[in-house]
DNA sequence: CAGGTTCATGTTATCGATAACAGAGAAAAC
DNA sequence: GTTTTCTCTGTTATCGATAACATGAACCTG
């Protein structure tokens, strides 16, 4: 019904090389030893007929799925999308494929949909995106099925599973030295959501940047925001309202350096003539706006990389490679240097 | 290896239902008829077991593989994510699953990705979303593979399959009457893309709204952009010059609005004070920014559900349903009413 | 009431791969 | 020179479901 031509079988293959079917499975799964000779041979066929294996048949037969699961429920909208960007890429080059679900709603609805979804994949594996990543029924589901599965950015339970990462407190504290090293002395900084672990990593990388540059500070110059434009655009009307107003505003993420950039010229302040801005994560939003954003581009792409490889390689099954090595896999970030942050005069 | 509990297979819910494997699996299928009390029986026992068909023993023995495919090249990155959205809510409603890919590169990668990826995953039908919809290679590659396929918002070749889209050109027209009826009389507009489809209907739309109205425009009211920010404000800075400027900018995406608004910044302008501002697309940016855009919410969850639901009721296999039912389903889009357009004083 | 229909269910073969074991031949060891 | 070992390749059973066909009971129908 569905194809035209019939599917070139494993069969057609070992017939054409004069082989077995198995002689050509072990060639395919680069296996154990199979003679350069014979190896030769198969792959020859195996090209002549454009074979590709047939994923259900692998999986039923095997233990791998060649699927790998991505779970997630509400991060930004560009974060979806680098983040198969870099997965998609890697997985193309190992012949897995992803299946991507999302699990909004209730805590249940969440536990449901991720058993339903190995159950009924199979997956090899599962990568878990932030903010998901930190429910804890959704980390006890998944043990209790025995799926293996890799954490991006975590916030809690670090023992959970292995997981990527980037490291917050470093990318603040350069970004920090950036702004002083263009003749800052007067900082503003506002503080992320109070119930994300980034916020304080990124806050405690200010600090210790201003710390070990022996810089004082007033407290007005310390706003709380909550990563959204709304609340940036409320701290920063306070900030910028200052009689001694800060030179320099370092935001924890990009919509609220955004919501900075339009307080400021409703203000009547230009940036960065007048005040300097910088965020963090760059975001779409950070490169489209005017004057663009200097910021911390978060290395989500690579993150996904390394995830799929940490699941490919089968490492997360291995009890005792699970226990020699990490759980925590740090990948570097950049700093993005745009018109945002000015030399001060 | 990967799971602890030995899988509940339809042998397991048959025996203790006590009937056999068939039976089952008819029932699993709303298939034919089975009467009333087996039925009964046999749901009992998958409900007791908590269980759930191996996706790939179904799809080896079937002609069904509950996998839909998803391939895009480089919409923008909002898109796929709310493109997501609809098809998700729409595949876990009726157990199939969605396995994503994405083609980029060079027109020849961009054939061997997707031969690759409809041999290998063997999915009941592809979503292509702009604009690899409009490859006609990739189109093609997939008809020889017999997969059928979905195209969202295609803009040639549109007999090649079934898509689903929204009307641009009714959108554009509507758009048009919301500005003139806030009063305004002296109306600029930035054209999209040239080598877009949807850049002509919003022309068209815009064009043809003026003139039911009887509204005459001096030729320099139309500035070509390309779809980028950059363009949008080269072509706002033009507008914006004019001696007789106009009171309303109507530009063809968000991105071109956004960087209107920024250029409004620029000479000394504000919006929606001295110059409305209205977009396209309502993207995230839209209701980020400050004035929030006036725009045309584009449809893109509801459309991925429409598709979904094409490819699962296998109405595109079908040669007679083919041919009786249209190609075309045109999902609505919604005017969304935000204040960068405000009544003309 | 014999013979055909229909309905509900069971039986057997099959999808396309891998696992586990078996075996043949060459190289190494005694 | 025989046994052992190792390398390579083939055979058979199996994964968990559905397709296609077979069967037996109930139900008409003339």
């Amino acid at each position: 019904m569905k194809s035209e031509q019939k599917n070139i079988t494993i069969q057609h293959v070992a017939e054409r090389a004069g082989v077995s079917k198995m002689t050509v499975s072990r060639v395919l799964n680069h296996d154990s030893k199979v003679s350069d000779s014979t190896r030769a041979k198969v792959m020859a066929a195996v090209q002549d007929l454009n074979y590709r294996p047939n994923i259900s048949a692998r999986q039923l037969a095997g233990s791998k799925s060649y699927f790998i699961g991505l779970l997630y429920d509400n991060p930004s909208q560009g974060y979806v999308s680098q983040f198969l960007l870099g997965a998609l890429k890697r997985c193309r080059a190992s012949g897995y494929h992803l299946v991507v679900d999302e699990c909004q709603g209730e805590l249940k609805d969440k536990v449901r949909i991720t058993r339903d979804f190995v159950n009924s994949t199979r997956v090899d594996g599962v990568i878990l995106l932030p903010p998901l990543c930190d429910v804890p029924e959704v980390l006890e589901t998944l043990k209790q099925s025995g799926t293996p599965f890799v954490r991006i950015a975590p916030d809690v339970d670090l023992e959970a599973s292995p997981y990527v990462c980037m490291d917050d407190y470093q990318a603040a504290y350069e970004m920090t030295n950036e702004i002083i090293e263009a003749g800052h002395r007067d900082i503003g900084f506002i503080i992320g959501h109070p119930n994300q672990g980034a916020s304080r990593l990124r806050y405690q990388g200010f600090l210790d940047a201003l710390r070990s540059n022996r810089i004082n500070f007033p407290p007005e110059y310390i706003e709380q925001g909550y990563f959204t434009y709304k609340s940036g655009l409320q701290a920063a009307t306070k900030l910028l309202g200052l009689a001694n107003r800060p030179t320099a505003i370092f935001a924890s993420n990009d919509d609220m350096a955004a919501a900075v950039t339009s307080a400021a010229h409703i203000h009547g302040l230009s940036v960065p003539d007048d005040v300097s801005v910088v965020g963090f994560d760059d975001v779409e939003l950070a490169s489209t706006l005017w004057p663009p954003l200097t910021t911390i581009r978060q290395p989500i792409a690579e993150m996904a990389e390394a995830a799929i490889e940490l699941i490919r390689s089968g490492k997360l099954n291995d009890e005792r490679s699970k226990r020699r090595a990490s759980n925590r896999h740090v990948i570097d970030f950049e700093l993005i240097r745009r018109e945002s942050l000015q030399l001060k005069t």
